[in-house]
DNA sequence: GATTATTTTGAAAGCGCTTGCAGAACCTAC
DNA sequence: GTAGGTTCTGCAAGCGCTTTCAAAATAATC
């Protein structure tokens, strides 16, 4: 009835006006391959997965096949076929801050290198979202999820990794099917507070993030030890809280200013506040490093062009954004994790100076 | 002879160690749904869909059964019966570049809540890593690809469009399955440049972008049309290039100071080469706003945290990733794209000051 | 050369969902 | 009531690949 007849046209209108597209490069099937080859698709599906051994002659004769007819393999079939997808998602708090856009992009690279995609969203540190996020994910069935700092408590990740492998980073975790990569940030704090320490500053401010962030309390406790580690007594007075971002450290600074506290130097707990403190200190008339010096946290691709160049705490987040991918595909494939960074080193730059004694 | 004696385990050792995970909870299907609510499988998709009218009641038992067993549709299925996935590709160039990271956070909202996802690749600003990232999508048999400023030629991007629906930015291009939405920048060069001149600047540096990038060009024309638009001539002495990043913008103000050239103001095209050029004048002894104003363009978060806080051309960065976003999804759907963006707008803080006549 | 152990292969049954087709059920109108 | 129209709904055939299972081909053994 609705053969092609144009006159009946007008009855269609209830059909959608999408029509199949179909393309005739994309859609070389393996079936067209095995034909093509003169053998059945069974043999090309073992050929191209190394599944099970071929006699010689048919995998050159369907090799030939796939080149001459540039067949690339439908992962959508595959994946339903297999009953897993070779997508890893990976959620991220706020994509905008150059560095977690450089871990992203390490581990987009690390990913596709081994025939993974990365599908990517993003959390906003707030935890419904990540919860959302991870839910969208799940119900793409990808093969894994990557948490690149994750908001969420200990035991809810534990029950998400039974159903799904997890790779996190930024916090220390274990579990089955689950794996945090190690990036203790206390070694870097440490390095940045002693530095400051060996230039004569005593009376160093901290400006710090959320105290319910691993990472976070990792950089307070590296700030600790090293003062620890000279007998010299903590002052709350010097310590404040941001959020990491360049407005959370301009108010911390504002606040420690405005309580009249004295400090030769501060140590932010990452660039993007020691950018809000510098300018809180310049809007007050206060010279960097004449006199304030101030040591940042992660050595943004910005920190060593401001005025003036920050000293910070440097970690390649590209071997981080390494690591977590290489830990997912092991997980993935059933392997064991492993997975190592190197130490983080201090990029000295023009924000610090030594304090005559 | 393989079934489930226990005895003939060692047999099994050719079998790879990868078991089945069925995980219980992730599996119900539709045709679970449509046995629990007694109806056919093609009832349920058909009231998933909305691809046909339905009976009230059992619309109403499959939409209990669905949530009583809590379903999900399996997107990988679904995509392989439909031909087409759920997924769009993101090509961007410099994912740690902030300006990009805030478009790729946009364009993924925008997605996800039409219910696609976001497969994110990188270009590096590299025509081959472009392509090859391109090649990857389309192998991954994405719905569509979003190019954020692609380096590619045009003819090359009409004949991409023949397979795959294309969405750009950044440049303008028109053509059948392509659309790109519209961001010309060159309305906002002009703003940044009338401004200075307005502030009674007349020796005013431009530092570019790379002149095969049409939005550099854009950026570029803005500066000219100002000059212009006075009957100012163009001084070629005072214009240079740099590659967007920070340390082209020091280079570039450096090699303009080396040469002597006399201005009171320079345009930066974006904000990274404006940060740099703040440092190259810093390192000379010249102050900003005092000996040299600057104003950038893109207004990064940071923009208005570093000292001092920079005067630039705000654009939405976010409506222009939703335009991208929702214009590959109305080139899916097969409905005529349309996007706006509204206008740019100046943001003027500390880097700039009135020239004394 | 017959028999048995091995290795290769193909047929066929899915993976979970969509969709064309045609029969079933339900309305109108005569 | 019954013919003629509509509106639901189920059947079954895919989508392109993987993976049993068992038959076919080859190699090994006596």
């Amino acid at each position: 009835m609705f053969r092609q007849d144009g006159f009946h046209a007008e009855m269609a209108k209830t059909e959608p006006p999408r029509r199949r597209t179909r393309s005739p490069g994309a859609a070389v099937t393996l079936e067209m391959v095995a034909r093509e080859a003169g053998v059945s698709p069974s043999t090309v599906s073992r050929i191209l997965n190394g599944t099970a051994r071929v006699r010689d002659a048919k995998t050159v004769a369907v090799r030939a096949a796939i080149s001459r007819l540039k067949f690339t393999p439908n992962p959508v079939a595959r994946s339903l076929a297999r009953g897993k997808s070779a997508e890893v998602g990976v959620v991220i708090q706020s994509i905008d801050s150059p560095f977690y856009g450089e871990a992203l992009a390490a581990i987009e690279k690390a990913l596709i290198r081994a025939g993974y995609s990365a599908l990517f969203v993003s959390g906003h540190w707030r935890e419904s979202d990540e919860r959302k996020s991870i839910e969208h994910l799940i119900s793409r069935r990808v093969g894994g999820i990557i948490l690149v700092t994750s908001c969420l408590a200990d035991e809810e990740l534990l029950r998400l990794a039974r159903t799904t492998p997890l790779v996190l980073t930024g916090r220390r975790l274990a579990g089955p099917n689950l794996y945090a990569v190690d990036v203790d940030s206390t070694p870097g704090a440490r390095l940045a507070t002693d530095y400051l320490l060996d230039q004569g500053h005593r009376r160093i401010a901290f400006i710090g993030g959320s105290r319910d962030h691993p990472d976070a309390r990792q950089r307070l406790a590296g700030y600790r030890a090293a003062l620890a580690a000279r007998r010299l007594p903590l002052q709350p007075r010097l310590m404040t809280d941001g959020d990491y971002s360049e407005a959370g450290g301009f108010q911390a600074m504002t606040r420690l200013l405005e309580q009249g506290q004295k400090f030769t130097a501060v140590f932010a707990a990452n660039d993007q506040m020691a950018y809000g403190a510098m300018l809180a200190l310049h809007r007050r008339g206060l010279k960097v490093p004449q006199d304030v010096s101030v040591v940042g946290f992660d050595d943004l691709p910005t920190s060593s062009y401001i005025v003036p160049p920050l000293t910070t705490v440097h970690r390649s987040i590209n071997e981080l954004g390494d690591a977590a991918a290489e830990a997912m595909i092991d997980l993935i494939e059933q392997l064991p994790p492993v997975a190592k960074v190197s130490a983080p080193t201090l990029a000295i730059r023009d924000s610090t100076r030594p304090l005559r004694a």
